[in-house]
DNA sequence: AATTTAACTTATAATGATTCTAAACTAGTG
DNA sequence: CACTAGTTTAGAATCATTATAAGTTAAATT
C-alpha cells in the first residue's frame, strides 16, 4: 500500500468500501518507511492532528478491527492496560521497553530458530513468538 | 505455601495481614499439585462454590494485585480480551490453546536456548518468553 | 444521470472489566 | 479492653470497547 489510488484499489479489492475515512486511515498506518506500532488512543489523536475533519472513535475501532481482519493489521497483547496494533503481519518477535511502553520489532533474522521439545496431543503450532522485555540500564 | 498456619506465616511475613479472604484464596491458588492459570472472573467463580461466605470482587482484585506486588503471582497477556494469572512466577514460556482459550505452561526445559543477536543501546534485557500458540488439530 | 440499496459513519447509549470511595470491620498492639 | 492502622465491602465512578439506530454515501441498477 503505497499511495490514494493504491488504497482504494486495494480495498476495493479485498471487499471493503473505499471511503474517506478508510483512505485517510490508510495513508496514516501505511504510508511509512518502517512497519508501525500503535493503540487505538494513539491513531485517534494522530488522526485528530492530521485530518481535516474529525474521524469518530467508533469508526477508528470499525476500521482497525476490519483491517485487522483482511490481515493488514495484527494485535498484539503486551500487557492488560492496553492492545497494541502492528503493521508488521508477518510471524515475527517483539521487543517490550517497559521504560516507556514501547512496542518495538525483533527481526525472524536475529532470533536463532526456537526449538521446542514438547507437543501437545492433538494440537498443531499456529505461532511461535518471542517477547523480549527491555528497560532502561540505569 | 502448604497448609493454613503456613499462609498465615506467610502473609504475616511479607507484610501482608492474614485474614481469612486472603488465607481463603490462598488455599484455592497455592494448595495445588500442578501451578493454576486463571483469570479473575475464574477465581470469582471458584470462590462462590468453594468458601462459606461471599467474598467481594474488590477484596479479590485487591488480593490477587497484592499478591502479584509481592512476588506470589505473575500477570500473562496473551490477549487483549482477558488477562491471566499464574502461580508458577518463575521466568518461563507458554502454550496457548486458541481452542479453549487455554494457558499451558511451557517449561524452560523444554526449550532450547534462545540466542538474541541484537540489542537495544541503553536497555537491558529484564525477560525473554515464549508464547506458542496452539489450536485443535482438525 | 437519477434511483435505489446495502454498506458505512456517526453520536450516543450500553456494556463489562477494573478502580475508587468512604463507611464498617478486624488484626495486632499497648 | 481500647486503640489504630490495615482490610473488606457495596456501590459509584471510570475507562475502553461494543452496540444501536439514524443519517450518509458508494456503487449497482435503471
Amino acid at each position: 500500500m503505497s499511495n490514494n489510488v493504491t488504497f482504494t484499489e486495494k480495498l476495493r479489492s479485498s471487499g471493503l468500501r473505499p471511503t474517506k475515512q478508510r483512505i485517510e486511515i490508510c495513508k496514516l498506518l501505511f504510508n511509512r518507511a518502517n512497519t508501525f506500532h500503535f493503540t487505538i488512543n494513539d491513531l485517534n489523536k494522530l488522526l485528530n492532528k492530521t485530518s481535516e475533519k474529525k474521524i469518530s472513535l467508533a469508526t477508528i475501532y470499525n476500521t482497525v478491527h476490519a483491517f485487522k481482519k483482511k490481515g493488514y493489521l495484527k494485535e498484539i497483547s503486551i500487557n492488560s492496560e492496553r492492545s497494541y496494533f502492528d503493521t508488521n503481519v508477518t510471524n515475527h518477535h517483539h521487543f517490550f521497553d517497559e521504560s516507556n511502553n514501547e512496542l518495538i520489532d525483533l527481526d525472524n533474522k536475529y532470533v536463532e530458530k526456537i526449538t521446542i521439545s514438547k507437543s501437545l496431543p492433538g494440537k498443531k503450532i499456529k505461532s511461535v513468538e518471542v517477547l523480549v522485555k527491555v528497560a532502561n540500564n540505569n
